[in-house]
DNA sequence: GTATGTGCAAATCATTTGCATTCTC
DNA sequence: GAGAATGCAAATGATTTGCACATAC
């Protein structure tokens, strides 16, 4: 199976555009970890290592990660919108805490055959989807009235 | 049932907070269509209806409506977000297209099994879900080589 | 009467854009 | 060599906040 790295070079390629060190250095930094991020967040993490990367960068790369289907919008909190690297990974949906925002991750394999009969019913090509379930967390539950 | 004002009273009262005739007349204009908005746009409606509202207002309200559970995020798009009215209405998904943004809504009821499963795993008190299935329209599926 | 809500304008924060320079292909 | 990408700084746009006044309870 191809990494990240490959995977976007055969897609930005295949899109007449071009691959960068700085593309490289973002793409290695959102795939050394698991976790969910955003741009603000990724921009600290990459300066910490002293990598010379700026924002803009960061900000004109996120539309082609998301179009290649490397990353994926999480949710949009604090301001801004949090994404999650999804290539490689197994597929899992969220599981938020409306007060706290503490969130679980679950698997769920029903919405596959969900994805399928939508495909059918209504024509599209199905790339995937994002579950959320919301709602107050054991502690928070019980902090409230 | 009670209507989504008398809700929002019940809500409001609750939280030893006020109710106001700008807060109801913004609920009154959420609900008088089924529509997804967001707050531009509903500033634009009331602003057309001679009703005078502020947008700081209206922005103070929704965090209010979304924890009465009145509203609720739909997506995030030309930069801020979409909110849709769920009091009163049946719970439905979204099916988008990545391309052109188009959106079909499909009612799915097999997340009930889960939420209440999720509810047991993980102890919390699940109040709703989001459940948006993305990929290309016939339509644009059929534009790309 | 007191604390909350309102409109307005100014401030803030995330994101986008213009531009001169550097780098890929 | 031509067109893209980069970093920086300035511009934009959404959202938040400070404040003086109004008003709900």
């Amino acid at each position: 199976m191809k990494n990240e790295i490959e995977v976007f070079r055969d897609f930005i390629r295949q899109k007449g555009l071009r691959n960068t060190p700085a593309r490289e250095r973002i793409i290695e930094e959102i795939f050394s970890r698991h976790d969910h991020f955003d741009v603000d967040e990724l921009y600290l993490r990459l300066r910490g290592k002293n990598k010379n990367i700026s924002k803009a960068s960061i900000y004109r790369l996120v539309p082609l990660l998301l179009e290649s289907g490397l990353i994926q919008e999480a949710y949009f909190e604090d301001g801004h919108l949090h994404y999650e690297p999804i290539y490689g990974h197994e597929h899992h949906c969220h599981l938020r805490c409306i007060s706290c925002g503490k969130t679980v991750e679950f698997k769920e394999k029903s919405i596959h055959a969900i994805e399928k009969e939508l495909a059918r019913t209504y024509g599209y090509d199905v790339k995937g989807h994002k579950l959320e379930v919301y709602g107050y967390c054991d502690q928070c539950k019980n902090r409230l009235p």
